[in-house]
RNA sequence: GGAGUCGUAGCUCAAUUGGUUAGAGCACCGCCCUGUCACGGCGGGGGUUGCGGGUUCGAGUCCCGUCGACUCCGCCA
């Protein structure tokens, strides 16, 4: 049986008078009673057949019982449209195919939902997801992906990186996000983990002399999920020798330039913003700031220096600060809205959330009563206060008060609907994250990227003298329009440095020996100075592909519970199974 | 673990203050139709209003519970 001659989207003026066959499915129908006309698709595109009861009697009668997705071939003779019935909105619109003979090489049923438009019950399309990918949006997405992982590759290969497996059978380790576990059925009583990430095995790798390494790698991270978080994801795994953050930082750029320019046509602009990690808190109370709109945070502790305010008076003795952001024109939010800020405020930690409308040339507010004449002069000079503007503050210590501020304002530019260019990409380094958090429910300190990462030198001391939480760490993260897309840092080589930097974050010398002895054995070998990015794959091509949620850049997602509709995983397993693998499940059902 | 939104035909949605036999478009089935491209015309089938309970003369609508999906918080070195 021949197929095809070509795809569904390749027809055009220049192949009239050609015999040509072609395969898809049936997207369209339009019986006319005589004349029959099909859109065939594949994930190329769509050409017209037309069916003619007085050329091809035989294809035009069997054509009458087509449906929408029955796959068929047909053989026929590519003929220009009749004039005035081309189709500008089809690649192949100035041509049809007449159809001489029709091969049906399967029927399909009913499909559960239409291929053509966008569909908002999402289980129906994982349940049905190779029916979801016939969808011509999701057949772009999905070679989007294709072509994105495709230049990635390029352009580490061009740079000297080579693409290493590292394995997917590993270690558990107590640090960090919950580990998958794998029974070894070999070693009775002991579990495998699947990856959280590659970190050890490419800084092994670095010490092997490998030099450049990156990986398109599957990671797997057993907690709650997301939009933009799945249980297993996809990162672009880099890291090299010999090498600076500033080498980092232009590798990457230079990167995403060729992505974007190749899978958007769009050339983007290098080198990117950087911040500081002090500086996004402050400005922005993220740390990850979306930078396509301002509405940034004001320090006005100063001009409040002397209130008898008590809640600002409070915030300052209290070694805090106070802190404001001008919603520009949005004196006209709701009460269910203030509401709702307030909500978002207190889940970042303040006690509540203080406002300002300026409406008809007057404050309305609970609070103003508190200010002097001169507060409120100072206050409107420095917010740059007008007609129909919302104040909105924070006070309370400085991280509370950023932290609280930054969620106030992305809820606000949700509310006004701040208008976005859609082309418009917000790169930005964010750099020098403190190295070490402390954890006041564990009562310990942990560290913020991982305990591989390198403090800065000029830090070093700090760590020495216990101020754990000043110390700043050779740690970056990329932000695209307000997302976290990548981090790295620069890493430990040493052996000492390392031990006490797991000292620092509790772990004794048994448990280092224990848990990481292959890494400290490793550094006492030569290990060279080394350094790394991971990039999430699947929210860089969400982004790309401006989907709101990565499940629609990926082939075979699970859904909100870590399930997979299609074929229904996880599912239960024999107790003979688990008998092998020397387990029992706790599971009451 | 917590909060919110949603759940009506295969799909997308409607149904006034609680009020007749729960509607529409698309899809599906039948008939007609020779230039459509979301073809068109006529006709038809299709509903446990997620599930369970309650209030009421009467519930898709109100109340309670429950299940599910999604979004967010916690969590995600």
């Amino acid at each position: 049986m021949h197929y095809r001659d070509c795809s569904c989207a390749s027809l055009r003026v220049e192949d009239i008078g050609r015999s040509v066959t072609l395969s898809g499915w049936v997207a369209s129908r339009r019986d006319h009673g005589g004349v029959i006309f099909i859109d065939l698709r594949d994930r190329e595109g769509m050409t017209q057949i037309v069916f003619r009861p007085e050329h091809h009697p035989k294809a035009a009668s069997e054509a009458h019982s087509l449906r929408s997705e029955d796959v068929v071939t047909i053989h026929g003779e590519v003929v220009a449209r009749l004039e005035g019935t081309e189709n500008d909105d089809l690649l192949t619109g100035a041509v049809e195919l007449v159809a001489a003979t029709l091969h049906v090489l399967n029927r399909s049923e009913v499909p559960p939902f239409p291929m053509e438009e966008r569909i908002g019950n999402e289980d129906l399309r994982l349940t049905y997801r190779y029916l979801d990918l016939r969808r011509p949006e999701m057949t772009a997405n999905i070679r989007l992906r294709h072509r994105v992982t495709k230049i990635i590759r390029d352009v580490l290969d061009e740079e000297g990186f080579w693409e290493i497996e590292t394995p997917i059978l590993c270690n558990s380790t107590p640090e960090g996000a919950r580990d998958f576990l794998v029974p070894a059925r070999l070693s009775p009583g002991k579990f495998y983990a699947l990856p959280q990430a590659p970190q050890q095995y490419k800084q092994l790798l670095m010490v092997g002399g490998v030099d450049r390494y990156f990986q398109i790698a599957r990671c797997f991270r057993d907690e709650d999920l997301r939009a933009d978080r799945q249980p297993e994801f996809t990162q672009v795994d880099i890291e090299a020798s010999f090498i600076s953050d500033k080498k980092i930082f232009a590798l990457i750029e230079k990167m995403f330039q060729k992505v974007f320019r190749e899978a958007r046509g769009i050339e983007i602009k290098t080198p990117f913003l950087r911040m500081t990690h002090q500086e996004a808190m402050n400005r922005f109370g993220s740390d990850k700031p979306d930078m396509r709109f301002e509405m940034e945070l004001q320090d006005i502790s100063s001009i409040f220096s002397k209130t008898e305010f008590k809640v600002f008076r409070g915030a300052l003795d209290n070694v805090g600060v106070i802190k404001a952001i001008n919603a520009k024109g949005f004196a006209s939010i709701t009460s269910g809205q203030i509401e709702t800020l307030t909500e978002v405020a207190k889940s970042a930690g303040a006690k509540g959330l203080a406002f300002i409308k300026v409406e008809n040339g007057e404050w309305k507010s609970p609070i103003v009563k508190f200010f002097t004449e001169t507060e409120k002069a100072e206050l409107s000079k420095q917010l740059k206060m007008e007609e129909g503007d919302l104040i909105l503050f924070g006070a309370d210590r400085w991280e509370t008060a950023c932290a609280a501020l930054g969620r106030v304002r992305l809820k606000v530019a949700e509310y006004q609907k701040i208008p976005i260019d859609r082309e418009e990409l917000a790169f930005l380094w964010v750099v020098d994250f403190p190295l070490l958090s402390y954890c006041e429910e564990e009562n310990r300190w942990n560290a913020v990227h991982h305990p591989f990462t390198r403090p800065k030198a000029q830090d070093e001391e700090l760590l020495l003298t216990g101020r754990l939480g000043e110390v700043r760490a050779e740690a970056y993260d990329i932000v695209l329009n307000g997302v976290e897309i990548g981090g790295g840092s620069l890493r430990i080589h040493e052996r000492d440095l390392q031990a006490r930097i797991f000292a620092a974050l509790g772990i004794n010398e048994v448990q280092q020996k224990e848990l990481f002895g292959h890494l400290l054995n490793a550094f006492q070998y030569g290990a060279p100075p080394h350094g790394g990015i991971a990039l999430g794959l699947d929210r860089l091509i969400s982004l790309i592909a401006y989907e709101e949620s990565i499940r629609d850049v990926i082939a075979f997602p699970k859904n909100n519970r870590g399930m997979e509709l299609m074929t229904g995983s996880p599912s239960p397993v024999d107790e003979k199974e688990l008998r092998v693998l020397s387990i029992t499940s706790t599971s009451k059902k």
